[in-house]
DNA sequence: GTGTTAATAT
DNA sequence: TATATTAACA
């Protein structure tokens, strides 16, 4: 039954933190919180401080007068803005932040929730959002004790009180948090205990899933039983049986593509394909959604098994306008929700790594470097992302990119072929007809130095730098989608990528809050590659939010990473009910690559992720909800 | 105990 | 329907 202890436990005290340069704000935030807190529960104790300027703030911290428990700040401040001073708290004081804003762009919401909120309030501050905020402090309270128990050597994952979760279900389902809810005592008496049995479904989310094919990718195909993947993962709460699940279900895959998109596909046609290709699975929602007539899909393959080194064309064809889509998505998205199709990368001899004729392994995607792609599985956190923004034109796009040493393939080839890891020196486009038919390839040539190639040119060979160039989409894809003039506004490409090694680096590990960071040595810059939310790595998605991007539009057009539209990612969704089991586990050896601390916190970026909790921000924003 | 596959549940 | 979980079996 519920937790007993808290009979003896007294008094909690709670002490609270507001910032905001607005007076009216501070006090009628107070007040609030302290009537709720007079009502809520007598045996805790709150202190509220209530400070203007947010370097006050920060001083009040250091200053050890105080043992704050929760932060609450405004975003817009005149010395620093609310996330920054989010940061220096998380930093420095490891506390949770709860951002407050009369804005309520979802832009700015989901911003400040990836960037590492508690949760995100929107101002005018109502008695809900009060009550939310106290609980969450009751919560994140107790949880610290419990942690601090948990270290101390009970090494079980406590759970988290359904009162809790269920208050925040119910009451703050406006709210996403990052942070785990821990469960308090105090609240025990209207505790459901549901039976410690019940399982939560794991979701894999993109970050997640990532981590997965990092780890195949690490312990090669071939030898990636579950218990390996699971080792290599080091995520905490994930099962061996979670990996098995998600194995099979990628082995199915793998086996699809090698039937349907492997070098048998070349034989078929590209509407053959187009059926069941998984890579077009994002072209459904798009096409539907936007494109009432004719759309232009070509549809090279299927990520990288589709672009052969040998001199095979990748380009497969043209996918009918009303093909179904499969249900399967491959993108790889950039930071700037360009969607990519990823194939396999990692191969560090070239794109041959894919070709079957590695032999052996009986899902064709052979080369247990290599597969780097797989499905977007829909029902994951994927949808959030549907609504964002405004309506864009350039959906979806593709391209492949054969790092091998020459651009072999002839009219049809869709890709790039570098000969170079650090340059792109070829580019290569295709022109299609509205209805998808290729006018010619070759169109958007570009040299050396023209638009960026999309690889870093800054050091870090073989990753992708988004951050470096900002044009990756525009430059590397060859085409812009909402070009008519080279593309019908609906079209859709794709293509997949076969490159060398590495060309991702691995997703960044943060945890600052928790103090568990694998401290590694922050890289020299921004993370590479597919920003901070965590979502892109290798995988796919369906980005609805991207910004129209015109090729030869100047990289600094375009966001930098971090900074463009989100990847609304798990951390918007309200943490799984068993906080402490689902941390990658830091340092641990046998793991598969640096682990990077991102700045944008997105401290949770391998949690898995428990589909039951999930408590939404927004209803249509988000992703869906059981 | 582990890995794989199939069945079942959601 | 798709995906995750669980059972069953090698």
């Amino acid at each position: 039954m519920a937790s007993n202890q808290s009979s003896d436990s007294s008094l909690f005290r709670i002490q609270i933190l507001i910032v905001d340069d607005d007076s009216t704000t501070l006090s009628v935030v107070s007040s609030m919180l302290k009537a709720f807190s007079c009502r809520d529960n007598h045996k805790l104790e709150l202190l509220v401080v209530t400070i203007k300027n947010p370097l006050d703030a920060l001083s009040t911290l250091q200053s050890k007068n105080y043992v704050f428990d929760l932060v609450i700040t405004d975003l817009h401040m005149p010395q620093m803005n609310g996330m920054e001073l989010k940061k220096h708290v998380h930093e420095e004081f490891n506390l949770p932040v709860i951002i407050m804003s009369s804005d309520d762009s979802e832009n700015v919401i989901l911003r400040s929730l990836e960037g590492g909120a508690a949760f995100y309030i929107v101002k005018p501050v109502n008695k809900d959002d009060i009550k939310s905020v106290w609980r969450y402090a009751v919560a994140t309270k107790a949880g610290k004790s419990l942690s601090i128990k948990e270290i101390g050597g009970c090494g079980e994952p406590f759970s988290i009180n359904e009162d809790v979760n269920s208050a925040i279900n119910n009451e703050i389902r406006k709210y996403g948090t990052k942070e785990g809810r821990q469960s308090t005592e105090e609240d025990k008496e209207v505790e459901i205990h549901q039976p410690a049995t019940k399982k939560q479904k794991l979701i894999w989310t993109n970050a997640l899933h990532n981590r997965f094919l990092q780890a195949i990718h690490h312990i090669g195909l071939d030898k990636a039983v579950p218990k390996r993947i699971l080792e290599c993962m080091s995520v905490r709460g994930l099962a061996r049986e979670h990996i098995a699940s998600h194995l099979q279900k990628y082995r199915i895959f793998l086996r699809k593509v090698a039937e349907r998109g492997g070098i048998s596909s070349r034989r078929l046609s590209g509407r053959a394909l187009g059926s069941n290709l998984a890579p077009f699975s994002m072209l459904k929602n798009v096409q539907r959604e936007y494109s009432p007539v004719t759309r232009a899909s070509i549809q090279p393959g299927l990520g990288g098994s589709t672009i052969p080194a040998l001199g095979c064309s990748s380009f497969r064809g043209l996918l009918s306008p009303n093909q179904q889509a499969p249900s399967n998505n491959y993108l790889f998205q950039s930071p700037h929700s360009q969607s990519l199709l990823f194939g396999n990368a990692n191969s560090a001899n070239g794109a041959g790594a894919n070709l079957p004729s590695h032999g052996g392994v009986p899902n064709g995607l052979t080369h247990g470097t290599s597969p780097m792609q797989m499905y977007q599985p829909q029902n994951q956190a994927r949808s959030y992302l549907q609504n964002f923004g405004s309506p864009l034109l350039n959906r979806v796009g593709a391209v492949g990119i054969d790092q091998a040493a020459n651009y072999r393939s002839g009219v049809g080839d869709i890709g790039i072929a570098n000969n170079s890891l650090y340059i792109n020196n070829n580019y290569a486009g295709i022109r299609v007809t509205t209805d998808g038919h290729l006018i010619r390839s070759g169109q958007m040539q570009l040299n050396n130095n023209g638009l960026s190639n999309g690889f870093s040119n800054g050091g870090h060979p073989g990753w992708m730098n988004w951050a470096s160039n900002g044009n990756m989409n525009a430059a590397c894809m060859g085409f812009n989608i909402a070009s008519p003039s080279y593309m019908d506004q609906r079209g859709s490409f794709s293509s997949g990528f076969v490159g060398a090694n590495q060309f991702f680096p691995p997703p960044p590990f943060t945890s600052v809050y928790d103090g568990n960071t694998p401290m590694l040595p922050p890289p020299s810059h921004h993370q590479l590659g597919l920003g901070y939310g965590g979502q892109n790595d290798f995988v796919f998605g369906l980005t609805n939010n991207s910004p129209s991007i015109l090729l030869g539009e100047s990289s600094n057009q375009q966001p930098q990473i971090g900074q463009g539209e989100l990847n609304v990612s798990d951390m918007v969704l309200e943490p799984p009910n068993n906080p402490p089991a689902y941390q990658v586990e830091n340092g641990a050896e046998g793991a598969m690559n640096p682990i990077r601390e991102s700045d944008a916190n997105s401290m949770d970026e391998y949690f898995p992720d428990y589909d039951q909790a999930s408590t939404l921000y927004t209803n249509s924003t988000l992703r869906k909800h059981n």
